[in-house]
DNA sequence: TTGGTCAATCGTATATTTGCGATAAGAGAT
DNA sequence: ATCTCTTATCGCAAATATACGATTGACCAA
């Protein structure tokens, strides 16, 4: 059945894109992001510093971008080193590309 | 002072970017757009039938879409009709292609 | 003017998001 | 064990988003 799997990749595809866009829908994510890839990665500490905002308010972007599997952190003890998730942008950047034709 | 430009230039991408992304950052919104996309235009009454949701939340999501440049509305008595803005679509298109590198 | 069709808007309820300060948790160093 | 540094999580408040049914408004036809 083909045409069910295609419908099943449509909602998927659909739903993943939705998924990412959403982790991209607030200023703040895109900023730390834009810096992820100008400096590959980075800690915590220093995007607090960067941003006027609450350390725990960045700790939660960050987390909001590791959940939509943007990003990814690494112990450097007593740090945590942030980058980005090569893997899973590429399926992100694929699904707009796709999207926007 | 090239710097401050940049910086503004910078900050306003920014937050058309996050503003792009927000209004993708729902499945029904990014399948309103896909069917768009497919049939280049149609009605809102198509996108009732198509969608398990009631007329007035598929018109808040039009709103929304609306909101964000991505669609226009064209008034064809008694109907709607809903076409990408292919301006503002090439626009985020290159601003996703932009942040994607 | 009246009626019919279609879409937007109004209330409303619920859920999610965003932000903060305070607190806890993890991993060395002393 | 205790202290320090860094980051995550908790608890809360305010704002925003999502969905629905009911109502309103716009347009054309009869």
């Amino acid at each position: 059945m083909k045409r069910n799997l295609e419908i099943i990749d449509y909602k998927e595809n659909t739903e993943a894109l939705a998924r990412f866009a959403k982790a991209l829908g607030h200023p703040t994510r895109i900023a730390i992001l834009k810096h992820l890839e100008a400096q590959s990665c980075c800690f915590t500490g220093d995007l607090v510093d960067v941003f006027p905002l609450a350390q725990s308010t960045v700790s939660q972007h960050l987390k909001e971008l590791k959940n939509a599997g943007l990003i990814q952190g690494e112990l450097k003890p007593p740090k945590i080193k942030y980058c980005i998730n090569q893997e899973n942008w590429k399926i992100a950047k694929s699904l707009f590309e796709n999207f926007f034709g």
